[in-house]
RNA sequence: GCCUCUUUAGCUCAGAUGGUCAGAGCAGCUGUUUCGUAAACAGCAGGUCGCGGGUUCGAAUCCCGUGAGAGGCUCCA
């Protein structure tokens, strides 16, 4: 007999080679039916695997990570087999669960395509494979074996995953006609798998480089009960109506035009609005954490570049410089204001006393992006980075790096970004060619950002191979309505470009010493930032930063001077308020009003006029009864100072 | 850049197998209506069907090229 402790500490007894199936049915029945997968000292065992020694264990359900994503992964394995049906001699590649779903890479052989028109019927052959309810069977065999099997079934992708893997651990699994080289864990039998949609197919390249071949990755999802993949279609309908290129385009915030260009956004009158609120309330808070705001141009030399090491490392995947015409002058359009923000630290000779030295600009930049990366405002080929570089001693480093840390919590807090993840990225430890720099200053720096994080309490990952190629970053990443990470706040220390620039300070020794450069963009660029803001929104922007805060809504044109008045008195309070004239009955103004999300709409008809009062409407919440105008007026300030109070704390 | 898909009026979309197939709703304009909390009614106007070639007696529809967009991959200073 074996001792199993179950989560709750408790202790039973169970006889050799019990699986988890098994110690769930002695549990009870219900459990026994959602239970997916076994974590077994730590490792997910399938539950039809045997526990041979004293195991604490956990039953993995649907609502456990380790549950959905053995379901998924059987999922992945269920389409390989309806695809090996389906299309004689197609070669599997790599068939993981994700995030929110699954996929398999497959090269169909030459000549065949995939498409969306062919996952219908690989659905249909899938539903078919689940309902015969084939067991998964766990198999260990031997390194050489398995690739002897693979060699001869021509599997190259397989023998190329297999020449990577340790010997004695490589374990195979088969259903019905079907078998993988597989870690697992899987379900006990495909008839879990009641409910999927395959989603999408794309291309992708083999191990994730683009030197080699492209398969076909087909995506799809999968849940227990059909009423659970059919809210999670619905779930996906509904984030599509949060994108931000649909929301911009009905609130009229940003637009793009071929002519001008793909990935060149155009901010409309209240894009440009919204913008500027944000930027001014950045301004404010740097102005208080003690930054200047600088002004440079648009293009820089050539040279500025090779000189900063931007060139070497960017310049043939960048826009082509341009040129003067008569001495043929080479100039790029700048891509990054670090260099010249260098130039002006230059400007003068600089003493211990004046550093650190903290400069900040709203930088527009231009890259050359892939055409296939471009995304809306999230990327863009033009956009504006609100930028600063801080030039500061080695011992002022860490105060300033933690400094900086506070500057994107005030930002984070005020926008209400709760759910940001933070990541440390640091050089590729087995590639440092792609990095510039000593070794010394590169550790030198990945310790301050580690250092810096830690006594900022945050939970960070580590991602090797992440860094910039002059400096490891520290990355504030937030989810946009689809569930895709962008980076917004970014801080990169330098150790580089002030040597590549020459820049120095006088020390108190009168010696000249080389400053450390802080690179740092707490919303990242404007044009990410309003895109995720949107998406978290909905459109539904903060009092305080929403282009139109009041609408007036006049019943008919007798009281359309009433409304005026209103309007007037609004706006000599500087609340942004506009009214709708319109010869429209007063459910239309409200729908119209209400669809562009204005906080506060006011009813005013003959009583309204009559008594001085306003019908207040809240945006999502409708009517909120009448008010004295004068009262709502102090009532809308009152807010609108709150909220700008409260989020400069 | 690569893979798959899409591209018809400002927006959302109809337009089997090429032949009154250039349409609808919303938005816009003009009238009528002066109205109490999420879409009043009527009329009018809007598109060389992304662009360029080709096949055909005939192309929105088929083929080739190209632009733009979507979902991915790669990349992201």
């Amino acid at each position: 007999m074996i001792r199993i402790t179950l989560p709750d500490n408790s202790v039973r007894e169970y006889p050799e080679g019990v699986t988890g199936l098994d110690i769930a049915k002695s549990l009870s029945n219900s459990l026994a039916k959602e239970v997916l997968s076994v974590t077994v000292n730590g490792e997910v065992y399938d539950l039809t695997r045997s526990i041979n020694e004293d195991a604490e264990i956990i039953l993995n359900k649907w609502d456990s990570e380790d549950g959905m994503h053995a379901f998924w992964h059987s999922s992945a394995h269920l389409m390989a087999e309806a695809l090996e049906a389906l299309y004689p001699g197609i070669k599997l590649g790599i068939g993981p669960s994700i995030d929110n779903g699954f996929y398999y890479d497959v090269d169909p052989g030459e000549g065949v395509t995939i498409t969306d028109s062919d996952l219908p019927a690989i659905e249909n052959k899938m539903k078919e494979l689940a309902q015969q309810q084939n067991t998964f069977v766990r198999k260990v065999m031997p390194k050489k074996e398995a690739l002897e099997h693979y060699t001869r079934k021509g599997d190259q992708y397989k023998v190329e995953l297999l020449n990577d893997l340790e010997d004695g651990t490589i374990s195979f699994y088969t259903h019905g006609n079907f078998t993988d080289l597989c870690r697992g864990p899987h379900l006990p039998h495909t008839g879990y798998i009641k409910a999927f949609k395959l989603l999408s197919v794309a291309g992708a390249y083999w191990k994730g480089d683009e030197r080699n071949k492209q398969l076909t990755r087909i995506y799809g999802v999968s849940f227990p009960k059909q009423k659970m993949l059919d809210e999670h279609l619905a779930m996906l309908e509904e984030a599509k109506k949060r994108d931000h290129r649909k929301i911009g385009r009905d609130l009229e915030l940003f637009t793009f035009s071929h002519v001008v260009g793909s990935g060149l956004p155009m901010w409309l009158p209240k894009g440009a609005q919204l913008r500027e609120r944000l930027e001014e309330f950045l301004k404010k808070v740097q102005r208080e954490h003690g930054y200047e705001q600088v002004i440079t141009p648009h293009i820089g030399q050539k040279e500025l570049y090779v000189t900063s090491g931007h060139y070497a490392k960017y310049g043939e995947a960048s826009f082509r410089p341009i040129s003067t015409p008569a001495e043929g002058e080479e100039f790029l359009l700048k891509p990054m204001n670090c260099p010249h923000h260098c130039e002006i630290y230059k400007f003068k000779p600089r003493s211990y006393k004046d550093l650190p030295v903290r400069m900040a600009e709203f930088g527009t930049v231009y890259r050359y992006e892939q055409s296939g990366e471009l995304h809306g405002l999230t990327r863009a080929r033009g956009f504006t980075q609100d930028d600063a570089h801080i030039f500061c001693r080695p011992d002022q480093l860490k105060e300033e790096f933690t400094k900086v840390i506070d500057i994107i919590f005030v930002i984070f807090k005020a926008l209400d970004f709760k759910d940001f993840i933070v990541q440390i990225s640091l050089r590729d430890p087995h590639d440092k060619e792609k990095y510039i720099g000593s070794d010394e200053n590169w550790e030198k720096s990945e310790k301050a950002i580690i250092e810096a994080t830690r006594e900022k309490g945050l939970e960070a990952s580590i991602e090797y191979g992440e860094a910039a190629f002059y400096g490891p970053k520290l990355d504030f990443m937030v989810k946009d309505a689809l569930g895709r990470k962008w980076q917004l706040g970014t801080i990169q220390v330098d150790y580089n470009l002030p040597e590549r620039f020459d820049l120095e300070y006088t020390g108190s020794d009168n010696q000249k010493h080389r400053p450390i450069m802080i690179h740092r963009a707490p919303f990242g660029s404007m044009e990410r930032f309003v895109a995720v803001l949107i998406e978290h929104t909905a459109g539904k922007f903060p009092l305080w930063l929403t282009p139109e805060q009041v609408v007036i809504l006049p019943i008919s044109e007798k009281v359309h001077n009433y409304a005026e008045k209103v309007l007037n008195l609004l706006k000599n309070c500087d609340i942004r308020a506009l009214i709708d004239l319109r010869n429209e009955k007063i459910g239309r103004k409200i729908r119209d009003s209400e669809l562009k999300r204005i906080p506060y709409l006011l009813v005013v008809g003959e009583k309204e006029a009559e008594n001085s009062t306003v019908s207040v409407r809240k945006q999502g919440e409708g009517d909120k009864g009448s008010m004295n105008l004068q009262d709502f007026v102090k009532f809308a300030k009152q807010e609108i100072e709150k909220q700008l109070e409260d989020i400069s704390k």
